[in-house]
DNA sequence: AATGAATGAGAGTTCATTCAT
DNA sequence: GATGAATGAACTCTCATTCAT
């Protein structure tokens, strides 16, 4: 059957996200996948490669779940803000992969790799720069802002926050208490203003 | 005499700096610090502990370079946030390990020693929060504001892109560009609303 | 159909040629002779018993490219001697597998069929003992020549040199240049002494 | 003590010696020469390095054992070609490396140190080409010698029927026999012709 | 007869840590 | 205090061989 690859990757995706990519060896993603130390090597060229392939399976899984939500076009971007950022956190709580590819943390890992990950990383990106874009157009945002450069910023506010609670450091309440106060100052940030800067 | 000890950790600062802390050999510090590999020994339980050193000293004089900065009081709030800003990511860039404190990845590197890592964190923290009770003192940021919470998410916004840059993925100009992007969405979001939210 | 047999046999005699026995893998095998790595199994117990397969149609191709040119018994020996050492250094330098049997090292590879190989050395002497022979009755080589260990001896010159230019480490200048030292020596050293020695 | 570095190679040039490059594992060196695995490390940047620097303390070995025996300049030159043939061939069968150099098996196994490899066989060489000038000089040897490619060709056929001896295929008294028929071959070929060629 | 996914022992190499000097 | 030789567990990767289909 062709699912040994894919429970492969699913153990490389759990395993990387649970330990990093330097502490997990490969004979964990095989146990973990419950197949021999040479059959992960079936599916990669190396451990390299097969993180690789744990983040593309992670980024892939993130914008299936970006896209239910942001479909409904009709909805006010700021209400999509909100939405996104939600997602956004909770998906990276339970998926760090994406959290190392956004915070550029990966790039260490796989210096072979670079322009994959700068690929992934704008794919994640067009999301951002969607909703921005939309705002613009409805009105709720600013017209003068420079979209692709702050959705780079958002993506980070809104994946640093939930990193953070995963490494561990921080009680849920006081990461929604900071998410809360990144909202807040985002919103207000993003919004037209009315007279001077 | 004592300053081999400022040697070892000196070096550890420069190479943990450099290499990152899992490709940093101790023997790496040692030649950098030229001693002989045991005599690093002398000054740390660990490798781990090695690396707390280094960070704690990195953020002390993170603390020095901001300190001769903020001291002068009368300075509207608005001017020195953009101050610190410019100053944090012209240090991160320079001392990657203040970065990997605030982003968490030292808690990666580290496990065994989070709640001082944690401290530390909150050491650093209190320069921003200091600025941005001042701001709202001064009026010119919103009274409303969860100084606390807000501050964290400010200090992550200003050491992300530096670290990225440092990764080597961005090129300096689109550094700045974001850098520019994220203080416009700051400084509006931080400025007291007059009508709605 | 049994030339698959036949299809494996010879991209074995093509790998071990190319690569070594070591570097050769059952893979390289399968691949060469287009069939799937089980397949290769069906017609050889393990790869030690794949390269003596390997190795006796080579030394079959041998004999077969000698006999033609050496039928001719009525040409003189030292012209069969020379003829004979060409057709050995062109000859290994295309089955380097020869070359492993003559010089021993196939011995090294596959020590479980030392008696084997030591039967396919035995059939490849046959040759040069019996123009030895032929030079011995007409008169043109010694007569007090011990033909079985003069023929190993040739052998091994004969081969040594097309083996090391298979290496890649003389040039056929050099290559050239030797064998023609060594036909120099040969020939003046079978001939029959007139006085002394 | 520097002395492990010693234990080191001498343990190298056993193993490798007895199992070949390929089946000695690192783990046979380290155990032989009663260190650990990573002490062996210390000593050589890799498996590589380690056989070349066994094949050059055997080649240094080798050159020893020659220079005592060649050094009496007035004996003649058929005598010292006797004496030589002997001592290679003892020597040979004890240090198997310096046939896999002579040979050109050692540039498979480290085919990286092609140039280094090619050297120590100069090296080795040039005694023979000594004892061959020596010869000629003397007048017990051909004047028309092609002194380089006939000591190549004279190195090779001491060795070999040595390296088979090694290898456990031919039993001593069939090896003395090779030799007793090479050198008869060697030194009638090596005489000055009377009158044909 | 033929397949090829799966296996797992074993290889080379690295490096944090120790300790006799 | 200072040294640096020695350690050995841990890691990534290879490949001959098997067996259910």
């Amino acid at each position: 059957m062709q699912s040994t690859e894919h429970a492969v990757v699913q153990a490389a995706r759990r395993c990387f996200a649970r330990y990093g990519y330097r502490k997990t060896a490969m004979d964990d993603v095989a146990r973990d996948a419950g197949v021999a130390k040479g059959t992960v090597y079936l599916y990669c060229a190396n451990k390299q490669d097969l993180y690789v392939r744990a983040v593309e399976a992670d980024l892939d899984a993130w914008l299936d779940d970006l896209r239910g939500a942001l479909d409904e076009a009709d909805r006010p971007a700021t209400e999509l803000m909100v939405e996104m950022a939600v997602r956004d956190a909770a998906f990276v709580e339970r998926h760090p992969l994406v959290g190392d590819l956004v915070t550029g943390a990966a790039d260490n890992y796989v210096p072979d790799a670079r322009d994959r990950l700068h690929e992934l990383r704008e794919v994640g990106l067009a999301q951002v720069v969607a909703v921005l874009r939309l705002g613009v157009a409805q009105g709720c945002f600013a017209a003068d802002l420079d979209v692709e450069a702050t959705a780079a910023v958002l993506q980070q506010m809104h994946l640093a926050g939930a990193v953070l609670h995963c490494r561990g450091d921080l009680s849920p309440s006081q990461v929604r208490r900071r998410q809360r106060a990144a909202m807040t100052l985002v919103l207000r940030g993003l919004a037209p203003q009315e007279a001077t800067t």
